[in-house]
DNA sequence: CTGAAAGCGCTAACAA
DNA sequence: TTGTTAGCGCTTTCAG
């Protein structure tokens, strides 16, 4: 079943079928009625690629997204996609795998679907000129920034938390309880990653305020997996090492903290207090509650398509927008 | 940068280029070599449109995922990934809202990407027969099937658990315990889809385990939603019924429902027992753990992927798989 | 082993 | 308002 054959059965051409199809304004109401009714019978659906390859231009907005299952980018998502209609313009999104490439990815979908823009939902902070020499429709990086890259801040957007500042301000929260043995529960201090930037804004702190600075005090467990953070927490845990307080860099690894502690007969938070950053549903109902520094999904969807759509219309220059986090007060501090 | 600006910038004709790109056995070394290394130069990426119209075949598998973000999906995809590459042949993976018509994704992909067979992983338990004319390539419903539709068995395949069973296994448990008073957290008692399966399983052991048949046991939230098992049960709750359990439809509501038992200062399980199927990795997490019969993911995975490759290469016939359920003892019974 | 050329199914000028 | 036709970028015969 090609246009073709719908051509000769509706007895038009396949340009007019081809225009009833998308809505063209120049097709007679008869012609366009005869062309959909012949479609509905047989149930024919035009072919994508030809379609795409066919066309000159699209409407097309990409969005990739990295890592299956983030929990927490099911509302960015929604947003993103309702934002889009919204401008008028169409969502094109693939999900890849936390170690696929979304550079390329993204490379690949520009020129399949003519993008005329591009919304990187995760990915990696080091981002070389070259590298992304690759994308050249205006994009912008949602959840992250260049931070440790070499990018020209003037020759993209990104829209996310101020990472550092989030941390201090959750390791500044237990302070103010008077808690000073705080652990930190990491994926890496240093792996150029989300981890590192939380990481440093928990030593930060620790200068700041004056604390005792204690590697003992690192729980460095090189995943953002919940049962690796149950299991390393288990592990470190056996040390024995004294403290009274963990700082957990997002609220999945917190999760399983809290069952290591739980299972090691530490009272949640009499014995240890538990902050972390991301907000997630999840946390919202373990116990006790996590009390955690949210990212605000929706407005971080909203403000990637405003962001977007402005440079696309060509009224606007990249920008760096930082949302502040929310405080969401649980039952862990 | 299209195939043509390769061949002239290499010196070949654009066959050459094609053949060199796509691992064919004949293109000599030298020429090959002179291909690639153009197409490394000037970061060549050929149009995927064009590459899947122009085939006349492909090696895809398509997955439709329904549902995004359905926390229990992600295993099970891991695994058909690597099957289906283990297999020879290449997955196409998409993923849709919960409200979004598989059906239709799945005819489209199946002529776009010139599928040798597709897996839907989650939809409705109602096809037509006419509906499902559309697919014309072998296809298998994962976790689901047609227990509400009017297909034709050895039309198709199918892999899942038994939920009439394992809400009857589940009820079973909660009964052994000489608790009584038991009720159930469900969307809805007949809406065609997964929930009716499991309800009608909790009612099939009340019977037979002689229990009071009580319609104030219902608790029908119609959603699937955390948090709006959540403020059901909480609603509920105020209705001051007296219960010692509630079975639940799915880890996800049984989460919300622990919060709000909770917070009404019952003691799970002291004074409230709560069984639930599914077995996602949060629920490990709970306070106390849940107790629940888990879908076999892994083994989900696989085989959808092995029933649909043997029909694939024509040797096998469809067939309906039922896997058992894996009780996970936690602290909630 | 290589190149020329005919499609793949559709869109979009251009004419009529 | 319609039909004709030339691409879109690639794969794949078919000759050579």
């Amino acid at each position: 079943m090609t246009i073709k054959d719908i051509a000769k059965l509706a007895g038009v051409s396949v340009s007019t079928v081809s225009r009833a199809l998308n809505n063209h304004p120049d097709v007679s109401k008869e012609a366009k009625e005869k062309v959909l009714a012949v479609v509905a019978e047989y149930n024919y659906i035009p072919n994508t690629s030809a379609r795409e390859l066919g066309k000159s231009s699209s409407d097309n907005i990409g969005v990739i997204v990295k890592g299956l299952s983030n929990p927490f980018y099911t509302k960015i998502i929604t947003e993103i996609g309702s934002k889009i209609e919204e401008a008028g313009y169409t969502m094109v999104m693939q999900q890849i795998g936390i170690s696929d490439d979304e550079v390329m990815t993204g490379a690949l979908m520009e020129r399949d679907k003519k993008l005329l823009g591009l919304i990187f939902l995760g990915g990696r902070l080091d981002y070389s000129k070259e590298e992304m020499s690759r994308i050249t429709v205006p994009y912008v990086c949602l959840t992250f920034n260049n931070q440790y890259g070499t990018l020209d801040k003037s020759e993209y957007s990104s829209v996310g938390i101020d990472d550092n500042q989030a941390a201090y301000k959750a390791v500044e929260k237990i302070v103010n309880t008077n808690r000073k043995k705080i652990a930190a529960l990491i994926s890496s201090p240093n792996d150029g990653s989300i981890s590192q930037l939380r990481y440093s804004g928990y030593e930060r702190a620790i200068n700041d305020f004056g604390l005792e600075k204690n590697d003992d005090y690192i729980i460095s467990i090189n995943s953002y997996n919940i049962r690796d953070a149950y299991e390393g927490m288990k592990k470190w845990l056996q040390k024995g090492i004294e403290i009274n307080a963990v700082f957990c860099i997002s609220d999945n690894l917190a999760m399983g903290a809290m069952k290591a502690l739980r299972e090691a007969n530490k009272r949640i938070p009499e014995d240890v207090a538990i902050v972390a950053i991301d907000g997630i549903e999840a946390s919202e109902y373990m116990t006790p509650e996590l009390t955690t520094f949210c990212q605000p999904m929706e407005e971080m969807g909203q403000q990637a398509v405003a962001l977007l759509v402005g440079i696309i219309k060509g009224n606007k220059k990249h920008k760096h927008v930082i949302l502040p986090t929310i405080f969401r007060e649980g039952g862990s501090l």
